[in-house]
DNA sequence: TGTTTCTATTAACATTGTTAATTATATTTG
DNA sequence: CAAATATAATTAACAATGTTAATAGAAACA
């Protein structure tokens, strides 16, 4: 009876690794059944028998990207000592690593959230996805009285949006065109809106 | 020889009016050939002889939907005299048009830009798009010793970006579930930026 | 080994965007 | 006005999509 639960959990992994394989490289567009499918090495209709549907399998590689993201955020800051300039840097890193992915940004943000389908665990770590990868240094900074706590709740939420909005605006096409004038903005923003 | 433009013209128009109409009523995900071609009142192939694919003519509605947004925005704060608080009001009505037609979000924003295809000054529409329903009132608070003019074009950008990121997450059905709660957000986040 | 139960695959359907072939409608010309 | 031509609109067709139903194959068990 172990056996099944063994099997099947192997199953779902290879398409979910396969899943997430395509998000990185070519992005939601380039997700579908028989693409999946084929990356696994398994007839599109099998996936069926592991997945609800194809939105179910997508919405399952959250969790392996949001902590990649938060490794990420971490090796690209790691020399930089914990305060608001470690923070800075993470939220930085953050935008850096949807740049790289954008992908993965389009499921995180934008790819729709079925009816009922997708959880609400999953839903949860989207929602707190900065606020994770940036934790322990928003506790320094409260510990340390660089913020108090309240400072701290209203600062996350402007840095959420902000950060999604800049984001989408760039990798949508809409503005700007140049990475190196979005950078700037990024930089600008995020600098104005930590500095207090 | 002008007769066919105006001919060309009128039929141009029925597309994207049926278009105008898809978008504002199913939103994106109502948008097919064949609808449009349906409530246009031709066969679906008959488009491609005015337009060059859908998302050309999709986003032919985007101007007609900038001026829709304005004239709402100034219907919703005629009571309202010139200053920071009619400002306040017009970002408020601004948000509040795109709840009611997230489709209209979707395409402002989200849809996504042919390599090729989509003309710029339909993006610079967009891009400018909240700027421009504020304009007058940026202009009142800069004559009136309000803000500098460096001010306002800092908090144009914050603006623009807190207002997508608000829309984005709600409309997504990322974060805040409930209407009451996402609106006290947005609510928060103007005044706090907009008085300073 | 033979039967049953589960798993994977192929077939099939409806829907999508787009192009080619064909028919209907205007326009021009004799 | 009638015939020839150009233009506009439609149907047919294709490839790709997600999903379900029918089948074939493998594993488990008697």
């Amino acid at each position: 009876m172990k056996n099944k639960e063994i099997q099947e959990k192997r199953m779902k992994e290879y398409f979910i690794q396969a899943t997430r394989n395509i998000l990185k490289s070519e992005g939601i567009k380039g997700i579908s059944v028989r693409n999946i499918a084929d990356q696994a090495g398994y007839s599109y209709a099998t996936l069926y028998n592991y997945f609800k549907d194809v939105n179910d399998l997508v919405f399952l590689c959250v969790n392996d990207f949001q902590k990649e993201c938060k490794e990420y955020t971490i090796n690209q800051t790691s020399k930089t000592s914990d305060g608001i300039d470690k923070l800075k840097k993470i939220v930085m890193a953050y935008i850096g690593y949807f740049i790289e992915y954008p992908g993965i940004f389009d499921l995180f943000y934008i790819a729709p959230i079925g009816d009922f389908g997708t959880k609400q665990s999953t839903i949860d770590v989207i929602n707190n996805s900065l606020d994770e990868v940036c934790e322990t240094q928003w506790n320094y900074c409260i510990t340390h009285n660089i913020y108090t706590s309240v400072q701290v709740g209203i600062l996350k939420n402007k840095l959420k949006y902000t950060v999604i909005g800049l984001l989408l605006l760039y990798l949508n096409r809409r503005s700007p065109k140049s990475y190196s004038e979005f950078m700037n903005n990024a930089n600008k923003e995020v600098e104005q809106l930590i500095r207090n």
